[in-house]
DNA sequence: ATGTCTCAGGGACTGAGA
């Protein structure tokens, strides 16, 4: 089977994008972040007409997150357990046994701003709630994927300029901790299972010809507990979608169970 | 080097967030 992973900034500027993508890649499961409509602006006909029944968390200009599968997703999750937070960041589901039996967390991982910031302390203390809920929900489902965008580049090597870059935001020692805190759970980091090209990249500002220069960071990531890790047979970020007009400033990143 | 994109409010542009 095969998952993905898109912050699509805006599903309403996207949405065709997302459709000639899921014709192409094929995906069995799509998990979108920034969708920045509420549920009632969310494509869910469109989808299904499509071949992707859809559910979504979603709210009003900022965030928004959803799970598209060839089967219908299952026991559904919203939001973060044990963390009272307004911002709709997180959702996941269960896909049935004809699409691999797996639970999928779709996670739209606070920016941060700027290190010390209130923002960064936000994003520091959901990190810690997410690995909180993460080690009793691994134990329920021993199948788990944990997808989206996670706003830390987990390593120099993901960073298109380590120097300029150093203790800065999305690449802070204490966000790469957060991001090790993860592994530590069992996670595995999908990509860094294959040989990669160097200066493999997920995100580049849209500002400064970022992409055209490959300015960029690894920001977006698949982690797969070892029951799916020892299954992966491929790991890669799609750049195309990142060359078309009016792109999103993330590419998708795709792996294969 | 605060340069781009998206959205909301309000009805042209500004500010927030990324």
């Amino acid at each position: 089977m095969k998952i993905a992973t898109w912050n699509v900034n805006s599903l309403k500027v996207r949405l065709p994008q997302v459709l000639d993508w899921l014709a192409v890649a094929q995906p069995d499961a799509l998990c979108l972040q920034e969708t920045k409509t509420e549920d009632g602006g969310f494509p869910f006909a469109a989808l299904e007409a499509a071949g992707y029944p859809a559910i979504h968390n979603g709210q009003k200009t900022y965030n928004g997150v959803a799970i598209l599968a060839r089967s219908p997703p299952q026991d559904v999750t919203r939001d973060l357990p044990g963390f009272d937070d307004p911002q709709k960041r997180l959702i996941a589901a269960s896909l049935g046994a004809a699409s691999g039996d797996v639970r999928l967390v779709c996670a739209y991982m606070p920016n941060g701003q700027a290190v010390g910031s209130d923002k960064y302390e936000y994003k520091l203390q959901w990190l810690a709630a997410l690995a909180r809920w993460l080690k009793d929900e691994l134990q329920c489902h021993p199948r788990l994927a944990l997808l989206g965008d996670f706003n830390i580049a987990p390593d120099d090597r993901d960073v298109h300029d380590p120097v300029a870059w150093r203790g800065q935001i999305l690449c802070s020692e204490p966000e790469r901790a957060a991001f090790r805190a993860l592994l530590d759970l069992g996670l595995v980091d999908a990509f860094r299972l294959f040989e990669q090209p160097e200066k493999s990249f997920s995100w580049w500002d849209y500002r400064m010809m970022g992409f055209r220069r490959n300015h960029g960071l690894r920001i977006d990531h698949i982690l797969l507990s070892p029951a799916l890790a020892s299954r992966c047979h491929a790991c890669s970020i799609d750049k195309s979608p990142r060359k078309l007009e009016r792109p999103s400033d993330h590419a998708p990143v795709i792996a294969e169970l």
